[in-house]
DNA sequence: TTCCAGGGGTAGA
DNA sequence: TCTACCCATGGA
């Protein structure tokens, strides 16, 4: 097996671990975190096919981005190589422009200004299509059936890594929409989920959705919303979460984490209705996902 | 055994 | 727009 390395440096504030551990995507197959090391894995499918691993660390130096591992079987074509920086800069959202989220931070004081140290970027997948599977794998199951959901589409459909065929990628649109309905749900254990996702695979393999497109789309927030909405499977929270993933924080994915979370901290543990929780994170504008995000995070609420 | 999870679709008001 | 009911699966 033949490497091949290269360090991303950001050119905002940034922070490794924090970035890769800002929230459970991180541990969704093929992601892995090895946290003896602070190194976060991941088999990966390439455009053309190819199938490489990836070892992701902080760099080292005053401006530390993200160093890259590929592992890789035969010539990396420049190319690849490209394609692979393109996609490692956007799971780790090198070139969002965190600066007015950062400033409202700065003037709320201890802890928020913590955030403004290069936090607030949340990992996300190199493809919607993939983000939009394992959103879907999170509505209404605890958190180790999403990961038991991920896994089993992974190592069920995933093209295998030449170095260690156990290792798999996460499977195509393609790959997904090509299997018959009757072996997918055999081999998978999605529940009611599974023709959620396996009529989004179609759509996209077929050129109906292109979520690739909404996602670098610039039009205004409603517009996606209204368009996630469509998808089915996808509802109000699925929709907050997947602008999250797309860089839009307007929404609030109001779920159970959410509101236990919120009547906890500000009702004193009486629930609130979904509006009245809603409300506490009104003062952030176009922020609110972020601040809820890190309201919520262990820390950062300590002295607040 | 029963309940419910990082909800959502549908029907009916 | 709101509510009631149903949806597969597996962990608690």
């Amino acid at each position: 097996m033949d490497s091949t390395h290269f360090v991303l440096a950001p050119d905002a504030p940034f922070d490794f671990e924090g970035t890769a551990y800002s929230h459970g995507w991180v541990v969704l197959a093929p992601n892995a975190w090895d946290e003896s090391s602070g190194t976060m894995h991941r088999v990966h499918r390439l455009a053309t096919g190819r199938v490489v691993r990836l070892e992701l660390r902080a760099g080292e130096g005053s401006r530390s981005g993200v160093a890259v591992r590929v592992e890789h079987r035969g010539r990396l074509p420049a190319a690849d190589r490209r394609a692979l920086e393109a996609d490692v800069r956007h799971m780790f959202r090198l070139g969002e422009e965190l600066r007015p989220f950062y400033a409202l931070c700065r003037g709320r004081g201890r802890p928020w200004n913590r955030v403004c140290g290069g936090l607030g970027r949340l990992l996300r997948s190199p493809t919607l299509f993939e983000d939009t599977v394992k959103t879907l794998c999170t509505t209404n199951v605890q958190w180790g059936g999403t990961k038991r959901m991920v896994r089993g589409l992974v190592d069920a459909f995933g093209d295998p890594w030449p170095g260690d065929p156990s290792l798999r990628a996460f499977p195509s649109a393609e790959a997904l929409a090509a299997v018959p309905a009757a072996e997918f749900d055999a081999r998978t254990s999605l529940g009611y989920r599974s023709a959620y996702v396996r009529e989004l695979a179609g759509r996209v393999a077929s050129g109906h959705l292109d979520l690739e497109d909404l996602a670098r789309s610039d039009r205004p927030t409603v517009e996606l919303r209204d368009e996630l909405l469509a998808i089915k499977g996808v509802g109000p929270y699925a929709a907050a979460t997947l602008l999250m993933l797309v860089g839009r924080y307007d929404e609030l994915a109001v779920d159970s984490v959410f509101r236990e979370f919120v009547a906890e901290k500000y009702f004193a543990g009486e629930r609130p209705s979904d509006a009245q929780a809603r409300a506490v994170y009104d003062g952030w504008g176009e922020w609110k996902y972020l601040a809820y995000w890190f309201d919520l995070w262990e820390g950062v609420t300590e002295g607040l």
